[in-house]
DNA sequence: TGTTAGCACTCACCGGAGTCGAGTGCTAAC
DNA sequence: GTTAGCACTCGACTCCGGTGAGTGCTAACA
């Protein structure tokens, strides 16, 4: 017995009819709403077989079918694979971005909540990670007799600044001076190789202690991986109670209190390769809250070849080919607008 | 019929309990568990009363008493007046910031978790506003060909930066030049006088639209007081899923979503004047979905006479003297925290 | 051999009746 | 003024039968 031509017809009427209504989908349904010229008899006869092949799941002896975690992988890709994305949505994104953007944060912050708003599911954005940052410039401004803010420009055109103690008093030319030395040694440098030059460097300037273990620090944190989850946009946190999946307060709290751990949602959606989509389904994504979820993924690139994810976090039953268009979309307009700057 | 000793004793039993256990109050709970040496029918003749006088509400006929807002409000203001604030977490919230806050958003964000951690309700802090914040130092510094970043140090330590488009190509030097320039001229001044004395200055520089322009369009959206509560922390969103107020799924959705507007809840929590807390109650929120809320703020401030607000949201059988409590000793950290940089 | 009509069977869901018990208000006695 | 006693109310829970959607199986048909 194997998966024909029909009973794909078949398995694909019952995911859209389940996706629309979240309702366990029966034999008539199917032989009446889609017209498959085939009487109600002969569809349970397919749905018995595609039971038995593990496409789909009884609640109870006597309700419809549901599809099962296989079955949406197996719609998914054969969507993935005709690539039927038919991008509706290009022009609502676009008009979102019109204005200008200013900071990193606030795109990101500003994507999610687009996404999770053209969807009505939970929306992830991380910032672009990738092959390490260079430093472009690095400038001290005083900020006060005894601190020193200092601002690195990378390539990607992410700004990081933090203020860091000096223990001389430093005037702003003074800052100034060893700001341009710095710069033109450690221009191009990655954040890693700065913290290994620094002492060499610093070793030639007029000592000052403080200055140099604030800088070394802050090159330390910086160059640090795990911090580059520290600005994960979460957008529609709330609309998965949207959905009849999640009105159980128990689920939907567990649900909520993982989106609120920005650190776990981000590894969560990160663990991703090189695809250009990718998507997980239910015990695929690994993570037991999210046993009956789809997440849905799509990565976006910035100009120096750096990558982000955004991602879609929604009920099992995913409206996968509009979640897929609108991901697609929303990350060229990102791969855009980051490689303009 | 007035409102005796003995009456408030009873009252305040009531609420404790229902505090408690979120269930509707009888007379016969009463003079068990808080032995009051009155039966239950006494109490039920006081409970009685207290209906009348508008502190106590009856869901049904034969069911237990309820506290109203009224009756809360009492409560609180009892406590606020005897100032029994036993900080016992004090030690808790300071072994929470002993590790360096960088950054004026990291320490607003971990205030928010540690508040909504040790209270189990949600937590929001709002970051300084108050006297303009003034101009200490103004600096350029290069982005690319075409774009430079403008940092400004105000005196209340607080760092806001940009990318603005230059369309000569300035060198560093150049850019370091006219930086010096503009700190000494705009030093001092707030956000909104720069905005004035802007064309002034420039006008004897060397022209460059486009830089004049960035800045003025800096300088404007951030003297912009709204653009203050861009950085609401909120922590433990889903906390108020915790009570059985809010099993409702449509109540508790409403109630999220709230959460995700940072605008509009900052808006409901900075609207107080001067006072160390404000305890708002049920309708006195002025929010429909936060009717059966209450919402406790406290203030702190920064070294400059900047004044910033923390507050929870909970069920309005809120646990008010352990809030105050905690957010006592946190405004307290805040404000010395701040005072130090 | 595949398709279909028919039929018995299953079982979640719904609404109504009955029961339980917490809690009240009232009255009369202390 | 306080309390014991009692009738009454009403939500919560349980039990139960009816209903209907849906299934599996069988036998007939093309």
């Amino acid at each position: 017995m194997g998966m024909d031509e029909r009973k794909f017809r078949i398995l694909q009427a019952i995911i859209d009819d389940y996706i629309l209504t979240a309702v366990p989908v029966g034999s008539r349904t199917i032989s009446k709403k889609y017209d498959m010229g085939l009487s109600s008899a002969t569809i349970r006869n397919e749905m018995s077989d595609l039971e038995e092949l593990g496409y789909l799941d009884q609640p109870h002896v006597s309700a419809g079918r549901i599809p099962s975690a296989k079955a949406y992988r197996l719609y998914v890709d054969q969507l993935l694979h005709q690539g039927l994305l038919h991008s509706d949505s290009e022009s609502a994104i676009r008009a979102h971005f019109l204005g200008r953007m200013r900071q990193m944060e606030d795109v990101i912050d500003h994507a999610a909540q687009v996404l999770s708003n053209l969807t009505n599911y939970t929306a992830v954005v991380l910032p672009p990670t990738g092959p390490q940052p260079r430093i472009r410039t690095l400038q001290l401004v005083p900020v006060s007799n005894n601190a020193a803010l200092v601002v690195i420009v990378t390539d990607s055109g992410i700004v990081r600044d933090a203020v860091i103690r000096v223990s001389e008093q430093l005037d702003s030319d003074t800052l100034y001076a060893i700001s341009k030395t710095l710069t033109k040694e450690l221009s191009g440098r990655t954040l890693k190789e700065a913290v290994e030059l620094l002492p060499q460097i610093t070793g030639r300037m007029q000592d000052n202690e403080k200055l140099l273990q604030g800088l070394n620090n802050f090159f330390q944190e910086n160059s640090d991986a795990a911090n580059h989850h520290a600005h994960v946009a979460i957008g529609g946190r709330s609309n998965i109670l949207n959905y009849p999946e999640y009105s159980d307060t128990e689920k939907a709290r567990s649900f909520l209190s993982l989106m609120e751990t920005r650190d776990k949602l981000a590894s969560i959606i990160a663990q991703q390769g090189e695809m250009a989509f990718t998507v997980r389904i239910g015990p695929e994504t690994g993570v037991p809250e999210m046993a009956d979820c789809s997440i849905v993924t799509a990565t976006y690139s910035t100009g120096n070849g750096q990558q982000g994810t955004i991602g879609v976090i929604g009920p099992t039953r995913m409206q996968y080919n509009r979640v897929l268009s609108i991901l697609g979309t929303m990350g060229h307009q990102l791969s855009e607008l980051f490689s303009d700057d």
